[in-house]
DNA sequence: CTTTACAGTTAGCAATTATTAACTTAAAAT
DNA sequence: ATTTTAAGTTAATAATTGCTAACTGTAAAG
């Protein structure tokens, strides 16, 4: 019944410092507080990672790389570019959840750090994450489908910056449960606006 | 020429502390960081304030009252319904320039940072907010401009969230410059969706 | 001309931090 | 049966933190 008492310290450790980082800020990621929430002593920590920062690298690594996948997924199921780029959105939801809005946070505490390695690590995902999308959504374009006056490159980033929108008025609003209520009804908005036709 | 010189310790301190937060991270907010970001002591800013606490509260209020008073100032100008939201994004865009994306980052940190007292004063401010653009939303729907199909108070937080997403491309993307090149084109976006007609 | 208040300094405190070292213990390997 | 290893402990390190106290100089007030 219990997966958790199957977890090894090691998962746990990374399990613990996500869910702080998330819910709590940087500040408070100490191992002190990982230790106090799975329930060992700061200095057992480092018998499993070699330094705190080891802990960000596979958090980071982790969580990133379930965000990536997502695009790969949407256009490995070859749909129509419209069909394909709302699959996107909803693959992008899922690994919300999934990560109870992970991804989007760490994107930012880290952006900011000013540890380099942790940069280039979020900014080649990034990179490679708005090169896939936009090729979708200049292809849209060259199909008549997405308007030809938005940026590709730009609309790109806002699909993910909509998922982060969310997390945002989550957090702000200390609300418990699903991040995104109504999934379909934000990717309709990103789609068709807001505006009445 | 250089204005900077014409300011208070106490001014030269507030702006230091909100640089940091907001290009750095909550992390470096530190008495010293601030010191000598100004040229002076750690000890010396507590000349100015009783605590490190205390000049958040400062910046805090300072800018949020910023971005609150955008919409007042947009429901001020008398506009249909629709240009009215047009007007609280473009409200939003022009603070949002000003304060260098500060309220989306301060927002962030601190809905997070467990202190109750900052919590507080963000928490009340995006009620606030919600429940003025809330109104409008709705008037909306009720003059056949806005889709009824929409959560106005969902989409009232998208309005903030939609700025916050640029400040994280804009991190995420190391740019300088304005942190929104295209004001009209996101607005566009917005209200009328990526989807060719 | 003296006094006082302001705004800065240096020095220091207790608490916390990341990390290491030395020790314990239980299980796995030999 | 013994040895080794893994994973924990406590105790200690040096650095940094928020903050205070005691001191200094300068400029305005009396």
């Amino acid at each position: 019944m219990i997966v958790e008492e199957e977890l090894s310290t090691r998962e746990k450790i990374i399990l613990a410092g996500a869910q702080i980082i998330v819910e709590e800020g940087l500040r408070k990621f100490t191992a002190k507080n990982i230790g106090n929430k799975i329930g060992i002593t700061d200095a057992a920590i480092y018998k499993h990672f070699s330094s705190l920062d080891s802990i960000i690298v596979e958090i980071i690594n982790r969580y990133i790389s379930k965000c990536s996948q997502s695009v790969d997924r949407a256009i490995a199921m070859n749909l129509s570019t419209e069909e394909t780029l709302k699959q996107v959105m909803r693959e992008h939801i899922s690994v919300l959840e999934e990560t109870k809005g992970a991804v989007p946070i760490l994107c930012f505490e880290f952006s900011r750090s000013g540890n380099k390695k942790f940069f280039e690590i979020l900014h080649s995902f990034v990179d490679s994450y708005k090169s896939k999308l936009s090729k979708i959504l200049e292809k849209g374009q060259q199909e008549g489908v997405i308007r030809k006056d938005v940026n590709p490159s730009e609309t790109a980033m806002l699909f993910v910056g909509l998922i982060q929108a969310k997390v945002f008025a989550y957090v702000m609003e200390r609300r418990t449960g699903p991040i995104i209520a109504n999934p379909e009804e934000l990717i309709s908005e990103l789609f068709y606006g807001i505006i009445a036709r």
